[in-house]
DNA sequence: ACAAGTATGCACCTTTTGGTAAGTATGGTT
DNA sequence: AACCATACTTACCAAAAGGTGCATACTTGT
C-alpha cells in the first residue's frame, strides 16, 4: 500500500482523534533518545535490569529507568518483579511490542542502508 | 527479516559511525513536531509553502521553515524558487524521500491500527 | 505613494527533554 | 554491626525543542 492509501486512512479517523495520522502516534510511543536502543536489546531476549543497563551504553540509571517506565505504560514492554533481595527485576517485549518491532523493521533497514548519507546531513545540519 | 536480524546487520556496522542501529538514525530524520504531517501532505503532491501551511494546520511560519530546511539538508525533501514576485517557492519530496516514505508506511500502519491504544497511554503516561 | 500578496528572518520566552551525582531500601553474608 | 549487591529515587541543572509576534523584501495594481 502507498504511503498515501495508509496515511488518508488514518486521516479519516482523525477527525474523531488527536492524531492527524497514525505516523504521529507510532513516532511518540518511540521516540526518547534511548527506545531504539532498548527496543533493539530486548527484541533479542528477556533482560535484567543490570544486564539491559550494560547492553544499553552511556545511559544513566534515571534515563533507563524512565524510558523503560514509558515503554511499560505504553505496553511495549512488561516488568516483572521477582521479590528476591538483591532485587531481580526482568524486562521483555509484550505481544503488542512485538508488532511493534515488526512496524520497525523497513524504517530500520532504510537507517542502516543510509547511515552515512544521514549522518553527513546532521553534521550540514549544525554547519549550515 | 526479523527485527533482531536487521538490528544486528547494523551493529556490525557500527564500529564505523556513531549509530548503534540504523533506527537510531532514521529516527533523527523523522524525529520533530511537524515532519511527520510535512511527509504526509508532500507525499500526495509537490506544494508551495502557503499551501502547506495551510494543510499542516496550527504551525507556524518559523517552526515550518526550521522543519523544511532540516528536511532539505536531510536530502528529503526539495525546494524550488521560481524567484518570482511575489515570491513562490514549491517544495516536494526528492527520490530519497520517497523511499523513506515507504519505510514509513508499516509505521504508520500500526499507529493508525493502534491509535485508541496509543493515545490512552499517553494519558496515563502523565497521570501515573 | 501605497497597499496587497508571499516566503522568510529574528529576538525573546516557555516547555520539554536529557544529564549528573548523590541517596534509599533490604536481607543475606561476613 | 558493617557490608554487599541490585534496582530504583530524588534534587538540581543544562540543553534542546517549540511557540509568539514583529520585521523584511519586492513588484504589481490602485
Amino acid at each position: 500500500m502507498h504511503l498515501l492509501v495508509s496515511m488518508v486512512m488514518s486521516t479519516v479517523r482523525s477527525s474523531t482523534t488527536p492524531f492527524i495520522c497514525g505516523l504521529d502516534a507510532a513516532l511518540r510511543v518511540v521516540s526518547g533518545k534511548w527506545k531504539p536502543l532498548i527496543l533493539f536489546f530486548l527484541a533479542k531476549d528477556p533482560k535484567r535490569y543490570g544486564e539491559l543497563k550494560r547492553c544499553v551504553r552511556g545511559v544513566s540509571d534515571k534515563m533507563l529507568i524512565q524510558q523503560l517506565k514509558e515503554l511499560e505504560v505504553d505496553g511495549i514492554v512488561v516488568r516483572t518483579d521477582y521479590k528476591e533481595i538483591p532485587p531481580r527485576v526482568v524486562y521483555e517485549l509484550s505481544p503488542f511490542g512485538f508488532t511493534l518491532a515488526d512496524a520497525l523493521i523497513p524504517l530500520c533497514e532504510w537507517g542502516t542502508e543510509h547511515t552515512d548519507i544521514i549522518e553527513k546531513a546532521l553534521v550540514r545540519r549544525v554547519t549550515a
